[in-house]
DNA sequence: ACCTTTCGCGTACCGTCGGTATGTGAACTC
DNA sequence: GAGTTCACATACCGACGGTACGCGAAAGGT
């Protein structure tokens, strides 16, 4: 199991380039950052860079890949950590918050993705990763009766877009946990609505 | 009042610019679209313009107000046909679901809005327009003891993301107009249960 | 141990893009 | 009707994303 020289060097590399191309995509956006300051902050040239990816674009999947992936274990581990079904939603549901607040991640992942990957590539990916989980305990909810019966996926659409949108809004307005429990307050008030009674 | 050669040649250039580039951009996407076919699709050079505009954001700027204005009226217009401001609101809500469902408009202000312009102006684009008259409805009726107190900036953030996102799903998916009913009903039980009971 | 193949990556080059500087002729001004 | 303005067109530029090709070291066979 131990890998020979050339797959170590390959490896490092093409983290090196997912690293910085990551860190330059969240600091100023895709389209104001150029291959060479890329391959340049890596430590390579173009010729490594398309040796790893089909172009730039490809590169921005791997880095939109690494955040969702980041953003969805969070959520599901904040789920696990609770017993009920209802819980795991709340618990997920405001972990997506905090984590998708965090420096570095809506830019790529909310303004960006779409744009780049189009916007059927970028849900797909979302729906991989973080929304899945939505959609999921969602939809175990509405099939035991926690949450009065109604169809699924708009709901899911309906939730995730309101999260996302509240993610983009904390992140890029005044400083301070105070708004974002405010915005927890409404949101969870909003989710509590959906109980059946 | 009548306008000289001058301006007549100058409005028609500017209208046509605008209007090529709304054309491309929604069908292939802002970064798809380079400036010689916009200005040959408008039947004038690159000269005209950066005569007309500061450079290629800023023509995507004016598509984008454009395009903002007029779903902005048409819902400020069928809200304005309802008496009560619940009815205003309701309207409102289902006149946005469908006007940024039809084609050539979620690309626009939805997906390339905030990657070129920048979150922070998209944002304030579409709150000159669409979103304030839903932050307007939902202040008066939560000032009217119509909706339950709470926050309305958190509150107007979340269905408005809500409902982008949906925008985005019904006219990134299936035909028909199934889903949209099957939405709206969703999304009109989310804004019934902000009601003071 | 040697030869061959593979492969990870560097180098050099290309078309096209967004953007700018400058020219020009027709419409306005007085 | 001479001078000025202005709405463009023309010509050109650096930089970008992308491609073709070369090279040297590691891997694999005998």
């Amino acid at each position: 199991m131990t890998q020979g020289v050339r797959a170590r060097q390959r490896a490092a590399t093409r983290q090196a380039l997912v690293r910085e191309a990551r860190r330059l995509f969240a600091e100023r956006g895709y389209a104001a950052v150029g291959l060479p300051e890329i391959v340049g902050a890596a430590g390579v040239t173009k010729g490594a860079l398309y040796h790893h990816f089909e172009g730039k674009a490809e590169l921005f999947r791997a880095v939109l890949e690494e955040v969702q992936r980041e953003i969805g274990d969070r959520v599901a581990a904040a789920a696990g950590r609770r017993a009920e079904g209802w819980d795991q939603l709340l618990a997920g549901c405001r972990e997506f918050l905090v984590a998708a607040t965090a420096p570095g991640v809506q830019r790529i992942m909310l303004v960006d993705g779409p744009a780049v990957l189009g916007w059927h590539a970028w849900r797909a990916l979302d729906e991989a990763h973080s929304a899945r989980h939505l959609a999921d305990a969602l939809g175990a909810l509405v099939a035991g009766g926690v949450i009065v019966e109604q169809p699924v996926e708009p709901l899911t659409r309906l939730l995730s877009g309101a999260m996302n949108e509240a993610a983009l809004w904390l992140a890029n307005g005044k400083e301070g946990a105070a708004p974002l429990e405010e915005t927890w307050g409404v949101l969870a008030r909003l989710l509590e609505s959906l109980r059946a009674r």
